[in-house]
DNA sequence: AACTTTGTTCAAAAAAACTTGAACAAAATG
DNA sequence: CATTTTGTTCAAGTTTTTTTGAACAAAGTT
Protein backbone atom coordinates (compact mmCIF):
# COMPACT_ATOMS: atom_id res chain seq x y z
CA UNK A 1 0.00 0.00 0.00
CA UNK A 2 1.82 2.62 -1.37
CA UNK A 3 -0.46 5.29 0.68
CA UNK A 4 0.71 8.29 -2.26
CA UNK A 5 -0.56 11.30 -1.23
CA UNK A 6 1.16 13.29 -4.20
CA UNK A 7 -1.36 15.34 -6.14
CA UNK A 8 1.73 17.54 -6.73
CA UNK A 9 -0.93 20.52 -6.04
CA UNK A 10 0.03 23.54 -7.70
CA UNK A 11 1.57 26.69 -6.27
CA UNK A 12 -1.04 29.19 -5.18
CA UNK A 13 -0.97 32.96 -6.44
CA UNK A 14 0.11 33.83 -2.94
CA UNK A 15 3.03 31.57 -2.60
CA UNK A 16 4.35 32.49 -5.31
CA UNK A 17 4.50 35.70 -4.98
CA UNK A 18 5.68 35.35 -1.35
CA UNK A 19 8.35 32.75 -2.74
CA UNK A 20 9.44 35.41 -5.15
CA UNK A 21 10.28 37.88 -2.09
CA UNK A 22 12.60 34.99 -1.05
CA UNK A 23 14.18 34.40 -4.55
CA UNK A 24 14.41 38.53 -4.47
CA UNK A 25 16.04 38.28 -1.06
CA UNK A 26 17.94 35.50 -1.68
CA UNK A 27 19.65 37.09 -4.79
CA UNK A 28 20.43 39.96 -2.59
CA UNK A 29 22.61 38.09 -0.22
CA UNK A 30 24.13 36.49 -2.64
CA UNK A 31 22.22 32.76 -3.07
CA UNK A 32 20.56 31.23 -5.96
CA UNK A 33 17.29 31.64 -6.89
CA UNK A 34 16.78 27.86 -6.04
CA UNK A 35 17.83 28.65 -2.41
CA UNK A 36 15.14 31.39 -2.51
CA UNK A 37 12.51 28.98 -3.88
CA UNK A 38 12.92 26.24 -1.37
CA UNK A 39 13.31 28.54 1.64
CA UNK A 40 10.02 30.18 0.65
CA UNK A 41 8.27 27.09 -0.10
CA UNK A 42 9.04 25.74 3.34
CA UNK A 43 8.17 29.33 4.64
CA UNK A 44 4.36 29.22 3.10
CA UNK A 45 3.77 25.69 4.11
CA UNK A 46 2.06 24.52 7.29
CA UNK A 47 3.73 21.09 8.09
CA UNK A 48 7.02 19.65 6.78
CA UNK A 49 7.60 18.91 3.42
CA UNK A 50 10.27 16.07 2.14
CA UNK A 51 12.73 16.38 -0.36
CA UNK A 52 10.46 14.92 -3.03
CA UNK A 53 7.36 17.56 -2.71
CA UNK A 54 9.99 20.09 -2.53
CA UNK A 55 11.35 18.74 -6.01
CA UNK A 56 7.84 18.40 -7.74
CA UNK A 57 6.15 21.58 -6.67
CA UNK A 58 8.86 23.90 -7.37
CA UNK A 59 9.80 21.52 -10.35
CA UNK A 60 13.29 22.43 -10.13
CA UNK A 61 16.16 19.23 -9.91
CA UNK A 62 16.81 16.79 -7.61
CA UNK A 63 20.28 18.18 -7.83
CA UNK A 64 19.20 22.02 -7.14
CA UNK A 65 17.06 20.87 -4.31
CA UNK A 66 20.01 18.63 -2.45
CA UNK A 67 22.67 21.70 -2.85
CA UNK A 68 20.18 23.95 -2.02
CA UNK A 69 19.04 22.27 1.17
CA UNK A 70 22.76 21.36 2.22
CA UNK A 71 23.55 25.17 2.18
CA UNK A 72 20.08 26.07 4.13
CA UNK A 73 21.08 23.68 6.37
CA UNK A 74 24.86 25.06 6.84
CA UNK A 75 23.20 28.67 7.17
CA UNK A 76 21.28 27.12 9.87
CA UNK A 77 17.56 28.35 7.91
CA UNK A 78 16.01 24.88 7.70
CA UNK A 79 15.23 22.32 10.37
CA UNK A 80 15.05 18.57 9.81
CA UNK A 81 12.12 17.82 11.08
CA UNK A 82 11.50 13.90 11.95
CA UNK A 83 8.06 12.13 10.54
CA UNK A 84 6.97 8.76 12.28
CA UNK A 85 6.40 6.64 9.47
CA UNK A 86 8.28 8.75 6.95
CA UNK A 87 11.72 7.38 6.02
CA UNK A 88 12.04 10.29 4.02
CA UNK A 89 13.70 13.48 5.74
CA UNK A 90 11.18 16.23 6.40
CA UNK A 91 11.95 19.78 6.37
CA UNK A 92 11.12 22.95 8.33
CA UNK A 93 12.09 26.97 7.75
CA UNK A 94 14.15 28.21 10.44
CA UNK A 95 11.52 31.69 11.34
CA UNK A 96 13.68 33.25 13.83
CA UNK A 97 15.07 36.49 12.39
CA UNK A 98 17.64 37.07 14.75
CA UNK A 99 18.57 33.25 14.37
CA UNK A 100 18.51 33.84 10.34
CA UNK A 101 20.94 36.24 10.80
CA UNK A 102 23.53 35.28 13.49
CA UNK A 103 23.79 32.03 10.72
CA UNK A 104 24.64 34.10 7.91
CA UNK A 105 27.03 35.72 9.19
CA UNK A 106 28.61 33.49 10.98
CA UNK A 107 28.39 31.32 7.86
CA UNK A 108 28.95 34.16 4.94
CA UNK A 109 30.89 37.14 7.06
CA UNK A 110 33.02 36.49 9.53
CA UNK A 111 35.18 33.95 7.72
CA UNK A 112 36.11 36.86 5.34
CA UNK A 113 36.81 39.10 8.68
CA UNK A 114 39.32 36.70 9.94
CA UNK A 115 41.35 35.85 7.01
CA UNK A 116 41.35 40.03 6.28
CA UNK A 117 43.07 39.82 9.20
CA UNK A 118 46.15 37.25 8.10
CA UNK A 119 46.05 39.82 4.69
CA UNK A 120 46.15 43.00 6.67
CA UNK A 121 49.36 41.78 8.40
CA UNK A 122 51.12 40.41 5.01
CA UNK A 123 50.45 43.72 3.43
CA UNK A 124 52.24 44.87 6.39
CA UNK A 125 55.14 42.55 6.20
CA UNK A 126 54.53 43.91 1.82
CA UNK A 127 55.30 47.72 2.78
CA UNK A 128 58.44 46.93 4.99
CA UNK A 129 60.15 45.23 2.32
CA UNK A 130 59.32 47.55 -0.10
CA UNK A 131 62.05 49.69 -1.44
CA UNK A 132 60.51 52.95 -1.72
CA UNK A 133 60.61 54.51 1.96
CA UNK A 134 58.92 57.78 1.20
CA UNK A 135 55.71 56.49 0.36
CA UNK A 136 55.87 53.83 3.71
CA UNK A 137 53.68 56.53 5.83
CA UNK A 138 51.23 56.94 3.41
CA UNK A 139 50.30 53.02 2.79
CA UNK A 140 51.04 52.61 6.53
CA UNK A 141 48.52 54.84 7.47
CA UNK A 142 45.99 53.36 4.69
CA UNK A 143 46.41 50.01 6.30
CA UNK A 144 45.56 51.80 9.55
CA UNK A 145 42.47 52.43 8.34
CA UNK A 146 42.00 49.29 6.82
CA UNK A 147 42.88 47.82 10.30
CA UNK A 148 40.10 50.34 11.57
CA UNK A 149 36.90 49.21 9.30
CA UNK A 150 37.86 45.46 10.40
CA UNK A 151 37.77 46.42 14.01
CA UNK A 152 34.69 48.30 13.81
CA UNK A 153 33.06 45.67 11.61
CA UNK A 154 33.83 43.34 14.07
CA UNK A 155 32.46 45.30 16.67
CA UNK A 156 29.60 46.19 15.14
CA UNK A 157 27.85 42.20 14.52
CA UNK A 158 27.08 42.00 18.65
CA UNK A 159 25.46 45.36 18.31
CA UNK A 160 23.35 43.97 15.46
CA UNK A 161 22.58 40.68 17.15
CA UNK A 162 21.48 42.65 20.62
CA UNK A 163 19.39 44.79 18.49
CA UNK A 164 17.45 41.72 16.95
CA UNK A 165 17.28 40.01 20.12
CA UNK A 166 15.73 42.23 21.95
CA UNK A 167 15.06 45.52 20.18
CA UNK A 168 13.03 46.32 23.25
CA UNK A 169 16.53 47.24 24.98
CA UNK A 170 16.77 49.65 21.98
CA UNK A 171 13.80 50.94 20.88
CA UNK A 172 11.63 51.63 23.52
CA UNK A 173 8.90 52.79 20.91
CA UNK A 174 7.98 49.49 19.71
CA UNK A 175 7.65 46.50 22.83
CA UNK A 176 4.59 45.18 20.59
CA UNK A 177 5.73 42.52 17.89
CA UNK A 178 6.73 39.63 20.51
CA UNK A 179 5.14 37.39 17.36
CA UNK A 180 8.94 35.82 16.44
CA UNK A 181 12.16 35.69 18.72
CA UNK B 1 54.40 70.97 -23.78
CA UNK B 2 52.17 67.86 -23.07
CA UNK B 3 54.14 67.42 -19.75
CA UNK B 4 53.63 63.50 -20.23
CA UNK B 5 54.37 62.50 -16.60
CA UNK B 6 52.72 58.97 -17.47
CA UNK B 7 55.48 55.84 -16.93
CA UNK B 8 52.28 53.43 -16.29
CA UNK B 9 53.86 52.72 -12.95
CA UNK B 10 53.85 48.70 -12.41
CA UNK B 11 51.34 47.92 -9.20
CA UNK B 12 53.93 47.33 -6.82
CA UNK B 13 53.36 44.03 -4.17
CA UNK B 14 51.81 45.69 -1.31
CA UNK B 15 49.70 47.45 -3.42
CA UNK B 16 48.37 44.12 -5.31
CA UNK B 17 47.38 42.68 -2.10
CA UNK B 18 45.49 45.73 -1.04
CA UNK B 19 43.70 45.60 -4.25
CA UNK B 20 43.23 42.13 -4.04
CA UNK B 21 41.08 42.99 -0.38
CA UNK B 22 39.08 45.20 -2.13
CA UNK B 23 38.34 43.08 -5.07
CA UNK B 24 36.89 40.00 -2.40
CA UNK B 25 34.78 42.95 -0.72
CA UNK B 26 33.68 43.77 -3.19
CA UNK B 27 32.34 40.22 -4.51
CA UNK B 28 31.34 39.85 -0.74
CA UNK B 29 28.66 42.62 -1.70
CA UNK B 30 27.70 41.65 -5.13
CA UNK B 31 29.97 44.04 -7.24
CA UNK B 32 32.09 42.94 -9.62
CA UNK B 33 35.62 42.28 -10.09
CA UNK B 34 36.38 46.01 -11.41
CA UNK B 35 34.86 48.17 -9.35
CA UNK B 36 36.92 46.57 -6.42
CA UNK B 37 40.04 46.97 -8.60
CA UNK B 38 39.35 51.23 -8.91
CA UNK B 39 38.39 51.96 -5.27
CA UNK B 40 41.31 49.51 -4.38
CA UNK B 41 43.90 51.32 -6.31
CA UNK B 42 42.83 55.25 -5.22
CA UNK B 43 42.73 53.58 -2.15
CA UNK B 44 46.33 52.99 -2.37
CA UNK B 45 47.15 56.03 -3.96
CA UNK B 46 48.26 59.50 -2.27
CA UNK B 47 47.14 61.99 -5.03
CA UNK B 48 43.71 61.72 -6.87
CA UNK B 49 43.97 59.45 -10.29
CA UNK B 50 42.24 60.11 -13.62
CA UNK B 51 40.33 57.85 -15.76
CA UNK B 52 43.17 57.14 -17.91
CA UNK B 53 45.73 56.38 -15.21
CA UNK B 54 43.12 54.05 -13.86
CA UNK B 55 43.03 52.22 -17.40
CA UNK B 56 46.59 51.96 -17.41
CA UNK B 57 47.39 50.82 -14.59
CA UNK B 58 44.79 47.93 -13.80
CA UNK B 59 45.12 47.32 -17.68
CA UNK B 60 41.29 46.88 -17.63
CA UNK B 61 39.40 48.52 -20.32
CA UNK B 62 38.00 51.99 -20.43
CA UNK B 63 34.68 50.03 -20.82
CA UNK B 64 34.89 49.00 -17.35
CA UNK B 65 36.45 52.09 -15.69
CA UNK B 66 33.49 54.16 -16.93
CA UNK B 67 30.74 51.80 -15.63
CA UNK B 68 32.55 51.80 -12.44
CA UNK B 69 33.37 54.54 -11.42
CA UNK B 70 29.70 55.57 -12.63
CA UNK B 71 28.64 53.00 -9.82
CA UNK B 72 30.87 54.07 -7.36
CA UNK B 73 29.89 57.89 -7.85
CA UNK B 74 26.00 56.57 -7.39
CA UNK B 75 27.12 54.77 -4.11
CA UNK B 76 29.32 57.64 -2.89
CA UNK B 77 32.14 55.62 -2.99
CA UNK B 78 34.78 58.09 -4.61
CA UNK B 79 34.32 61.81 -4.85
CA UNK B 80 35.66 63.78 -7.94
CA UNK B 81 38.68 66.29 -7.08
CA UNK B 82 39.09 68.83 -9.12
CA UNK B 83 43.05 69.61 -10.14
CA UNK B 84 44.09 72.88 -11.35
CA UNK B 85 45.09 72.46 -15.41
CA UNK B 86 43.91 69.46 -16.12
CA UNK B 87 40.85 68.96 -17.92
CA UNK B 88 40.68 64.82 -16.83
CA UNK B 89 38.17 64.43 -14.22
CA UNK B 90 39.90 63.10 -11.03
CA UNK B 91 39.14 60.78 -8.38
CA UNK B 92 39.94 60.35 -4.32
CA UNK B 93 38.33 57.47 -2.33
CA UNK B 94 35.75 57.85 0.13
CA UNK B 95 37.35 56.72 3.40
CA UNK B 96 34.61 57.49 5.58
CA UNK B 97 33.51 54.07 6.90
CA UNK B 98 29.98 55.51 7.62
CA UNK B 99 29.44 57.33 4.41
CA UNK B 100 30.32 53.88 2.39
CA UNK B 101 28.26 51.99 4.56
CA UNK B 102 25.04 54.33 4.32
CA UNK B 103 25.82 54.82 0.44
CA UNK B 104 25.62 51.24 0.19
CA UNK B 105 22.55 51.02 2.39
CA UNK B 106 20.89 53.60 0.89
CA UNK B 107 21.46 52.20 -3.23
CA UNK B 108 21.50 48.62 -2.80
CA UNK B 109 19.59 47.97 0.40
CA UNK B 110 16.58 50.41 0.91
CA UNK B 111 15.00 50.41 -2.30
CA UNK B 112 14.52 46.60 -2.54
CA UNK B 113 12.80 47.36 1.53
CA UNK B 114 10.52 49.69 -0.29
CA UNK B 115 9.90 47.68 -3.06
CA UNK B 116 8.99 45.04 -0.44
CA UNK B 117 6.32 46.86 1.42
CA UNK B 118 4.24 47.14 -2.05
CA UNK B 119 4.54 43.38 -2.71
CA UNK B 120 3.56 42.17 1.27
CA UNK B 121 0.37 44.39 0.18
CA UNK B 122 -0.10 42.61 -2.79
CA UNK B 123 0.45 39.07 -1.26
CA UNK B 124 -2.32 39.71 1.88
CA UNK B 125 -4.64 41.05 -1.27
CA UNK B 126 -4.07 37.57 -3.10
CA UNK B 127 -4.67 35.46 0.25
CA UNK B 128 -7.58 37.34 0.93
CA UNK B 129 -8.60 36.01 -2.20
CA UNK B 130 -7.70 32.40 -2.46
CA UNK B 131 -10.51 29.98 -2.10
CA UNK B 132 -9.36 27.62 0.62
CA UNK B 133 -10.69 29.54 3.77
CA UNK B 134 -9.13 26.40 5.95
CA UNK B 135 -5.62 27.75 5.11
CA UNK B 136 -5.91 31.58 5.59
CA UNK B 137 -4.78 31.70 9.06
CA UNK B 138 -1.73 29.76 8.15
CA UNK B 139 -0.74 32.62 5.24
CA UNK B 140 -2.09 35.29 7.26
CA UNK B 141 0.39 34.29 10.28
CA UNK B 142 3.67 34.33 7.65
CA UNK B 143 2.56 37.34 6.22
CA UNK B 144 2.79 38.80 10.00
CA UNK B 145 5.75 37.28 10.26
CA UNK B 146 7.50 39.02 6.95
CA UNK B 147 5.91 41.82 8.07
CA UNK B 148 7.52 41.90 11.28
CA UNK B 149 10.87 40.94 10.00
CA UNK B 150 10.57 44.22 7.20
CA UNK B 151 9.85 46.41 10.11
CA UNK B 152 13.22 45.26 12.24
CA UNK B 153 15.00 45.54 9.43
CA UNK B 154 14.43 48.68 9.07
CA UNK B 155 14.59 49.76 12.32
CA UNK B 156 18.26 48.02 12.25
CA UNK B 157 19.62 50.96 10.16
CA UNK B 158 19.45 53.51 12.24
CA UNK B 159 21.62 51.69 14.55
CA UNK B 160 24.08 50.36 12.22
CA UNK B 161 24.94 54.08 11.54
CA UNK B 162 24.70 54.85 15.40
CA UNK B 163 26.71 52.33 16.03
CA UNK B 164 29.65 53.66 13.24
CA UNK B 165 29.19 57.38 13.91
CA UNK B 166 29.96 57.28 17.60
CA UNK B 167 31.23 53.60 18.29
CA UNK B 168 31.66 55.29 21.62
CA UNK B 169 27.89 56.05 22.28
CA UNK B 170 27.65 51.79 22.19
CA UNK B 171 30.75 51.01 23.59
CA UNK B 172 32.56 52.54 26.45
CA UNK B 173 35.97 50.45 25.93
CA UNK B 174 36.91 51.69 23.05
CA UNK B 175 37.65 55.74 22.88
CA UNK B 176 41.14 55.31 20.54
CA UNK B 177 40.37 54.88 17.19
CA UNK B 178 39.69 58.81 16.11
CA UNK B 179 41.62 58.08 12.68
CA UNK B 180 38.34 58.06 10.25
CA UNK B 181 34.87 59.12 10.76
C1' DA C 1 35.19 75.25 -38.34
C1' DA C 2 38.35 71.26 -38.21
C1' DC C 3 40.78 68.73 -34.88
C1' DT C 4 41.94 66.82 -30.40
C1' DT C 5 40.99 65.28 -25.92
C1' DT C 6 38.03 63.05 -22.70
C1' DG C 7 34.69 60.02 -21.45
C1' DT C 8 30.16 57.23 -22.40
C1' DT C 9 27.41 53.63 -24.62
C1' DC C 10 26.26 49.28 -26.11
C1' DA C 11 26.56 44.96 -28.87
C1' DA C 12 29.34 41.10 -28.90
C1' DA C 13 32.78 38.09 -26.54
C1' DA C 14 34.38 36.03 -22.37
C1' DA C 15 33.92 34.47 -17.84
C1' DA C 16 31.41 33.03 -13.89
C1' DA C 17 27.51 31.09 -11.65
C1' DC C 18 23.71 28.06 -11.63
C1' DT C 19 20.99 24.04 -12.97
C1' DT C 20 20.32 19.64 -14.75
C1' DG C 21 20.27 14.68 -14.93
C1' DA C 22 22.50 10.44 -14.98
C1' DA C 23 25.58 7.66 -12.30
C1' DC C 24 26.52 6.57 -7.80
C1' DA C 25 26.39 5.58 -2.61
C1' DA C 26 23.88 4.37 1.66
C1' DA C 27 20.51 2.47 4.09
C1' DA C 28 16.00 0.05 4.64
C1' DT C 29 12.97 -3.58 3.03
C1' DG C 30 11.41 -8.05 1.66
C1' DC D 1 21.44 -10.71 -0.41
C1' DA D 2 18.89 -8.69 -4.12
C1' DT D 3 15.89 -4.82 -4.56
C1' DT D 4 13.88 -0.54 -3.70
C1' DT D 5 13.93 3.90 -1.67
C1' DT D 6 16.26 8.12 -0.67
C1' DG D 7 19.50 11.41 -1.41
C1' DT D 8 24.36 13.04 -3.09
C1' DT D 9 27.86 14.12 -6.53
C1' DC D 10 29.71 16.05 -10.47
C1' DA D 11 30.48 16.74 -15.52
C1' DA D 12 28.07 18.95 -19.03
C1' DG D 13 24.71 22.32 -20.50
C1' DT D 14 22.34 26.67 -19.72
C1' DT D 15 21.81 31.19 -18.09
C1' DT D 16 23.48 35.36 -16.15
C1' DT D 17 26.90 38.61 -15.33
C1' DT D 18 30.98 41.02 -16.54
C1' DT D 19 34.36 42.77 -19.67
C1' DT D 20 35.89 44.48 -23.93
C1' DG D 21 36.53 47.67 -27.69
C1' DA D 22 34.89 50.27 -31.39
C1' DA D 23 31.59 53.84 -32.47
C1' DC D 24 29.85 57.87 -30.71
C1' DA D 25 28.92 62.34 -28.16
C1' DA D 26 30.54 66.52 -25.77
C1' DA D 27 33.45 69.93 -24.96
C1' DG D 28 37.97 72.27 -25.42
C1' DT D 29 41.84 73.98 -28.79
C1' DT D 30 43.95 76.13 -32.50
Amino acid sequence: MPATQSDIPTLSAWETSTIDVFVRAASLIGLPRSIGEIYGLLFCTPKALSFDELVERLQISKGSVSQGLKVLRQLGAVKLHYVPGSRRDHYQPELSMKRLVRGFIKDQFEPHLLSGSQRLDNIEALIQEAGDEASHAHALSRLGTLRSWQQRTRKLMPIVMAALGGAKFFDKESMDQETII
